[in-house]
DNA sequence: ATCCTGTGCTATACCGATAAAGCAAGGATG
DNA sequence: CATCCTTGCTTTATCGGTATAGCACAGGAT
């Protein structure tokens, strides 16, 4: 049969050499020194504890020091799950935070919007310290977060309210149109995705701005959708060519992708005659068949920097003063442009 | 400030009512009618509940009842991270069992061999119920793990002693075999991987027994590692055409990817000269490039119903009869064959 | 009047640790 | 010789729940 093991405990130590467990407790938890006790008996508990593989219950800790070193993820994106190719990143770097900080990482990334509500319990419950939170900045758990004031940290999307560690998107945003321009582009045509995320807005806004100031139109088209490519590419071939976008600045790396299959299939020559760019910077397994330009999103150090900020908030008790971070973001220019 | 929010407790309930915290304990968690508290007093409690916020602190109840309803998930698998494709296809599945039984996931896979460890320590600290093991099964803590019965499922990869849930991958290696039987192949050229993983022999060693059974011949020249593919396709260019495989089945989708790729920019026609299949039947963001054919492992319905094994050994005390599983694995034949 | 039974709750102990105060014995000090 | 300090531990309370036993009181049976 299998079952959780029993437990040696600080006073089957105690028993075993007849003093109190008090004692046992302050050798073993390195407050020998404070409370005095000899060397003799430190090293007697000492070879006690190791004989009989004694192990704290962390769970007895947790609730004296009311405090689990367990962190939690939650995201309030619906639809968003572990395979996500951006998501796997993400939870590697919280892996690498939580192992720095000494925690443990609790998910509770389910795809669906109880994510949210299932880790504001958690806290609550004192089943976590605290939460990484990657949701839009609009979801009602976020207002009961602020009043409560509730340890969370909020990852890659702005929320008002709440400290935030993203992503320089804006930055991203300007080195693309800096980019196109230095490749001689006038003339963008931007795809969007609406979606309730601000570091998708931002990446947008940049654009726009940085496109205004160095003198180039910036076009848009709505959103490619999956299957409306060939659509929006016939749309691009029928536009005469001086009102005709040279680049098309997709949201993000699939849609890049996307876009840049279907034109190959039909024809259209990349980047001679359209150029396309991605936002993400993700890894692929398929890598070296599209050499994407994109702008590289540091997933991983947005969501370690994150636990860093959520476990000195734990810690010191007050937020640091920067709470609001943006991290580095670099070009990665490619084939297509 | 943000820091843990003031807890609300039995005690204050109890206080605030002017009953006893055994009352409030028992009406809230359902035992009323064991204790015989009279409609009217429930009445009160919940009310007064509801009207503090209370929320049952899971530590102390974990402390009591002696299991925290938390599992945890540890690789032995040197350098796999949550990253790798088929990983954030396990941790989707972990997490859908989690939810389905009611408990918490606890990460413990950090890219290096002390994850074991640390998921192991962490049974024994009781800060997880019990775990899912995904490893080698000849790694060191494997052994301890046995020896103290401690409640751990394995996936993927069969663990001796231990209860273990996989794909069946020897149905896969037979199918593959079975395929390229039909599609007229002769003789495969087998690009292997060698790791500790009792999946991926299995898948080799399935292949090869049904490819002498329908009078295949299986060559084998090593692995295929990244970089290598060039020189792999000239031997194969050089090898003279009766003796030359006409297809070559990777251990897995991103190797076989790797070697179609190369044979692409080499002029090599697939699946015409030469074909190519993998295993894995990983999603990717740039599907439709390469339609492979592969084997389609249920990643997440296997990592999915570990917990579900787990939970279930738990809960009985004993391991269920039926505790070696292999759930069906499905060809997706390509344009690679 | 006494005993018994059911109702409705309270008291106590415990899970396994830690914080804080207490206390006995021995040596130093006045 | 009485007082104080130091050493080396022990005692008690506490974290926030739950399990178990107990206890006061009312009403019916004997």
């Amino acid at each position: 049969m299998l079952s959780t093991p029993k437990l040696v405990t600080i006073q089957n130590i105690a028993d075993e050499l007849s003093v109190s467990k008090m004692t046992v407790s302050a050798v073993l938890s390195g407050k020998a020194t404070d409370l005095r006790i000899s060397a003799s008996t430190q090293e007697r508990v000492r070879t006690a504890a190791n004989r009989l593989g004694y192990r704290p219950n962390e769970v007895a800790r947790a609730l004296r020091r009311k405090s689990t070193k367990i962190l939690g993820f939650a995201t309030g994106h619906n639809g968003l799950t572990t395979s996500d190719p951006w998501m796997a990143q993400i939870l590697g770097g919280l892996q690498d935070g939580c192992r720095e900080v000494g925690h443990d990482l609790l998910l509770h990334c389910h795809a669906n919007e109880t994510s949210v509500e299932i880790a504001y319990n958690a806290v609550l419950d004192g089943r976590v310290d605290g939460i990484i939170y990657y949701g839009p900045p609009g979801h009602p758990m976020t207002e009961r977060i602020r009043e409560q004031r509730l340890p969370v940290v909020a990852i890659v999307d702005e929320v008002p309210g709440l400290p935030c560690i993203a992503a320089d998107d804006t930055s991203g945003g300007h080195l693309l149109a800096e980019h196109l321009h230095e490749r001689g582009h006038r003339h963008l045509l931007y795809a969007p995705q609406l979606m309730d995320s601000s570091s998708v807005l931002n990446r947008e806004a940049a654009v726009i701005e940085r496109a205004a100031a160095l003198q180039m139109e910036v076009s848009n088209w709505g959103k490619v959708t999956a299957g409306s490519e060939q659509t929006f590419l016939n749309r691009w071939l029928q536009t005469p060519l001086e009102r005709r976008p040279t680049a098309i600045v997709a949201w993000d790396d699939e849609t890049a992708i996307r876009v840049w299959r279907t034109a190959r299939t039909m024809g259209i020559q990349v980047p001679r005659d359209l150029a396309i760019t991605g936002f993400d910077g993700l890894p692929t397994q398929l890598e070296g068949i599209c050499d994407l330009s994109t702008i590289v999103v540091p997933w991983g150090d947005v969501a370690c920097k994150g636990i860093h900020t959520l476990h000195s908030i734990l810690t010191s008790g007050t937020p640091p003063e920067q709470t609001q971070l943006r991290l580095p973001i670099a070009l990665r220019a490619g084939d297509t442009t």
